[in-house]
RNA sequence: GCCUGGGUGGUGGAACUGGUAGACACGCAGGACUUAAAAUCCUGUGCCCGUCAAAGGCGUGCGGGUUCGAUUCCCGCCCCAGGUACCA
């Protein structure tokens, strides 16, 4: 029979289906290995051809290693709580719930038609009460721990509290708020129980704490710095504000300096790793001191008598001639003197209007104003004036830096536009125009440090600083804590509610806490978020809890309220692939001999988009689950690859501009829309092939079409083309289905890798399909006469068929360990072609080929593996073919002949001898001394096996 | 600006440690089969100069360098993509 791509497809993937071919087994004698997807979002759009491109990259992968004899966990699901369900649920009041799992079925099927080996047994949706239980639960968790810093790793908050118990806050070294009191441990037993709350959550790992968010009113929602433009939602374009509200946090930086440490332990691209890198943003510095010429008081009306700054360069502290604090810092008021109120007040109005953008993006103006007041340069007693400039942000370091011109060149166009003093303070340093930021030379007008080297520079100052009670060395980091709630309804809630102002943990056996139902899903009149709607929706201890909070109390009236804002949408992603070690268990997030079994995931592939939010966030999770000896590693994921985006390809037609300017009904080809007036637009892809029109669907598109009048060229409509973003408003989506359709699935597959290196972004372009069809088509028939019956022979392989076979089985090894998916396709073609040549139709040879192919295109693989007689549903779990060197030992070999690095002719020599005998050989030839020209030649380099160069 | 990746035929791309640049595929051209078309098969196809050809010249973003030999290594520059941003 002819290749019935659609029969032998369908059949393959409800028989490994119904037998459960790719289950993983949580028990196994064989070596381990865990690939993982990046699971989607389960849009109501479905699948387009660049999402699969990772997954058919991993499926062949997992395939693979289970030829080469691991135990393969290959699992798949969905991060099914998101923004636009609810969106859809706002605009239509159908539930996200029913949307989801409409999006999910389609999603299955999709995925299901391309044959992946997923294991489905252990699928996980993050939206399901069964999953987010946990989610939750290790939420719990972090809310009742600590960061202690002496044993670098989080803690049991109940042994913090024993420390306080018996010693109070005295020799506790954790990473917390900036306010932590200090008490003895007599104080501490004194303190109320509200009051021991209010300073246990300073510590806790996630813990509430007051952000500004970009609220927008209308949307009744906060949004994220990127769904703000100019002041205006993205979406909507109503008006954001900045508003202060308490927000759950996630102390993700006392980690910083472990996630920071853990990118040199992992097989990750070094692009990815440099943005986390940067993300972290470690500057290792000083803080210094400047005593406040007079003291001032802060708003909250204590006595300050200094200014603090961080810097990276203490060293340059002897040139410091301003020193500059941020527009919103909480002192500005304080310092300002009555002369230049008028200024500092109308320089902050000017801050104010302009927009966080607009700041940012405007580096080039100078702008500032001085308070009036002064600080001491505590290293020399020098009168340094204080200045505000927008150009130090509030949120980073202590809002304050002192200003050093000759080595900053923002500090140096700030001194230069206010005629501030510009000392240089290094011998060999170059000021005319611009800052000199050089290490190199010595100090001069340094005092103490005149004549040293910067790292001794560095040193001295730090210790003299620390002699002086004024500075120490330290180290910053940019990376902030994460918020973690969001004003929505579709998310995990949070299992917390409130007594008398203070959170409190629901007990771990009233989990998960379910999300309510909700009449709207909207935010409530009050601006409560959406949760606020769910009636009756409150906490009654149903039990004593037996954690803390001690409750002892009766119910006031309903109950108490709970957290009403759900988690963000990295919650659920930060710790899934433990779920898919043990996905149904109800008893934990995954059971201990599970994760002690798999471990961690040795292959992740997903998109570089995720590089600094999910990626870091998980890195995150880990390591918290690590420290409470959940989990057996410190970093998660081994191994990761980018898979690169697949680009729209977007078809054009150009449609006839008549005289009055108005649209006509007739459409130019491509190449003649030069000769007349014309505008493009986008038609759709899939009634384009290799950018010829075709003239009926076209007609059928769209109803004005209908009457469509053609300008051809050669009797074709060429299209225009050009790449963008692939989506529906560019008619440039291609749906994986039509492929499917068309083709099949192991064409798809084989032409997704086929179309480049997995990491390079391109564009998506059915034009070489074909190419791929005919291959597979090409191989069946290796299998079959010309009538298309089968046709096996059991004779010898001969020495060219095994020699095409061995180098297939050695090529395939090597690209598949780089990941080179794109070069194995055209490798096959080459087997392909030669076997066709050679006619061959063995078993010897066929039977070892279907394997190799396997991972590739399973479904056509399957059924030859059966025609040639062998068990159904064995050849995923069939052992590679081994590779033998002998089959491509060669006794000859064609060398190329440059002359002068010219290549000029072939020679056919024996790879027996070498060196001058070949050298001899070759001058000999006749050709040879035809180029020779009677001359000897300067040098004759011979590499045995590769190439000649004769140097005339 | 900084960080990272990349620039090779009409197109997607190959060339793994410096050793025949353009594998494989698409497209295109010509041919076979066919009443015709589709499908299939065969041949050719980097550019320039040659009547097919032979022979020659030029060719991996640009300009230099190292080398017997450079897409590959070094220096300088241009362009494209992604990330990031007044981070003290």
């Amino acid at each position: 029979m002819d290749y019935q791509f659609k029969d032998i497809e369908k059949k393959w993937q409800a028989f490994w289906a119904a037998n459960q071919t790719f289950k993983a087994d949580n028990n196994s004698s064989k070596p381990k290995y865990y690939v993982l997807d990046m699971f989607p979002y389960p849009s109501g759009a479905g699948l387009h051809v660049g999402h699969p491109l990772g997954y058919i990259a991993s499926d062949i992968f997992s395939r693979y290693k289970r030829l080469k004899g691991f135990n393969v966990l290959h699992p798949m699901g969905y991060d099914s709580f998101g923004l636009p369900a609810e969106q859809y649920a706002i605009q239509t009041g159908q539930h996200p719930a029913i949307t989801t799992e409409a999006n999910i079925a389609t999603y299955r099927r999709q995925l299901d038609q391309i044959g992946f080996s997923f294991d489905w047994s252990r699928e996980v949706r993050t939206s399901d009460p069964s999953y987010y239980k946990w989610t939750q639960w290790i939420f719990m968790q972090l809310f009742n721990s600590w960061y202690n810093k002496t044993a670098d790793k989080a803690q049991s908050i109940d042994e913090l509290v024993k420390h306080f118990e018996s010693n109070g806050s005295a020799g506790i070294n954790a990473v917390s708020d900036d306010d932590t009191l200090s008490f003895s441990a007599a104080e501490w037993k004194a303190m109320s129980f509200e009051a021991q709350q209010t300073e246990l959550l300073k510590y806790r790992l996630t813990y509430l704490r007051e952000s500004t968010v970009n609220w927008c009113p209308a949307l009744g929602t906060v949004l994220a710095n990127d769904e703000v433009k100019d002041g205006f939602s993205e979406r909507g374009g109503y008006p954001v504000e900045q508003k202060k509200m308490m927000q759950w946090s996630m102390r993700i930086t006392a980690y910083a300096e472990r996630l920071l440490q853990g990118l040199d332990t992992i097989d990750w691209p070094e692009p990815l790793k440099e943005m986390q890198r940067n993300w972290i943003g470690k500057s290792v510095g000083a803080m210094v001191k400047f005593s406040l010429e007079s003291q001032v008081l802060s708003p909250e009306s204590k006595t300050v008598s200094y200014i603090e700054v961080f810097t990276t360069r203490v060293d340059t502290i002897f040139g410091v001639t301003v020193l500059v604090i941020a527009p919103e810092h909480e002192l500005v008021q304080a310092l300002t003197t009555p002369e230049q109120k008028a200024d500092i007040d109308a320089y902050i109005a000017q801050t104010k209007k302009k927009s966080e953008l607009d700041r940012m993006a405007d580096t080039k103006t100078v702008s500032g104003a001085f308070t009036g007041s002064y600080v001491i340069n505590p290293v020399n007693g020098g009168r340094v004036p204080i200045w505000i400039a927008d150009y130090v942000l509030a949120g980073y370091g202590t809002g304050a830096v002192m200003g050093v011109p000759s080595g900053d060149q923002r500090d140096y166009l700030f001194a230069k536009h206010f005629n501030l003093p510009i000392i240089p303070i290094i011998d060999i340093q170059n000021i005319e125009t611009e800052a000199d930021p050089t290490k190199e030379g010595k100090y001069i007008n340094s005092g103490f440090i005149n004549g040293m080297e910067y790292k001794q520079a560095t040193q001295t100052v730090i210790a003299e600083l620390e002699k002086m009670g004024m500075g120490y060395a330290k180290i910053n980091y940019r990376m902030r804590d994460a918020i973690f709630g969001r004003q929505r309804y579709w998310g995990e809630p949070v299992p917390v509610y409130f007594k008398n102002g203070l959170p409190h943990l629901i007990s771990e056996s009233e989990l998960p806490l379910i999300l309510p139902e909700v009449d709207k899903y909207l935010p409530t009149e009050t601006g409560e978020p959406p949760l606020g709607r769910a009636e009756g929706w409150m906490y009654k201890p149903a039990a004593a809890p037996s954690k803390s909070p001690p409750v002892g109390e009766t119910l006031e009236g309903a109950g108490y309220a709970y957290e009403l804002s759900t988690m963000p949408g990295w919650a659920g992603s930060s710790w899934y692939w433990y779920r898919y070690m043990d996905a149904q268990n109800n008893d934990a997030f995954a059971s201990a001999d599970a994760i002690k079994y798999w471990k961690d995931v040795d292959l992740y592939i997903g998109g570089s988009e995720h590089a600094t939010g999910h990626l870091l966030y998980s890195r995150f999770w880990n390591k918290f689950l690590k420290d409470l000896n959940l989990v057996v590693e410190e970093e998660p994921f081994k191994k990761l690859i980018n898979q690169g985006m697949i680009q729209g390809r977007s078809n054009f037609v150009y449609r006839l501009i008549d005289a009055e300017g108005r649209g006509t009904n007739t459409f130019v080809s491509y190449g003649l829309k030069g000769q007349y007036n014309t505008s493009a637009i986008h038609v759709d892809v899939n009634i384009v092939e290799n950018d010829i029109l075709n003239l009926d669907k076209f007609k059928a598109w769209r109803p004005e079409f209908a009457d469509a009048e053609f300008i051809l060229e050669g009797g074709k409509y060429v299209c225009g083309v050009e790449v963008e973003k692939m989506s529906k408003r560019y008619y440039n989506v291609v749906n994986p289905d039509d492929i499917a359709e068309r083709y099949g699935a192991d064409t798809l597959r084989m032409y997704e890798m086929f179309l480049g290196p997995l990491e390079q972004s391109k564009p998506w372009n059915t034009n070489g399909i074909e190419g791929v069809f005919k291959f597979l088509r090409k191989f069946w028939r290796l299998f079959h006469t010309d009538a298309w019956e089968l046709n096996i022979s059991n004779a010898e392989p001969t020495k060219a068929e095994l020699k095409s076979l061995h180098k297939i089985i050695r090529k395939v090894e090597e690209d598949i360990d780089r990941f080179s998916f794109n070069t194995s396709v055209s490798s096959f073609m080459i087997a392909v072609n030669e076997l066709t040549d050679l006619k061959c139709n063995k078993r010897a040879i066929l039977q070892d080929m279907v394997i190799i192919l396997s991972p590739y295109a399973p479904h056509i693989c399957e059924e030859l593996w059966v025609l040639l007689g062998n068990a159904a549903g064995t050849l995923s779990y069939a052992p590679y073919p081994k590779f033998n060197p002998e089959y491509l030992v060669e006794n000859e070999f064609a060398y190329p002949i440059s002359i002068n690095g010219k290549t000029r002719m072939n020679l056919s020599i024996s790879l027996a001898i070498e060196g001058k005998e070949v050298e001899d050989l070759v001058l000999a030839n006749v050709d040879v001394q035809k180029y020779l020209d009677g001359k000897a030649p300067k040098k004759v380099i011979v590499v045995k096996g590769r190439i000649i160069n004769i140097v005339v």
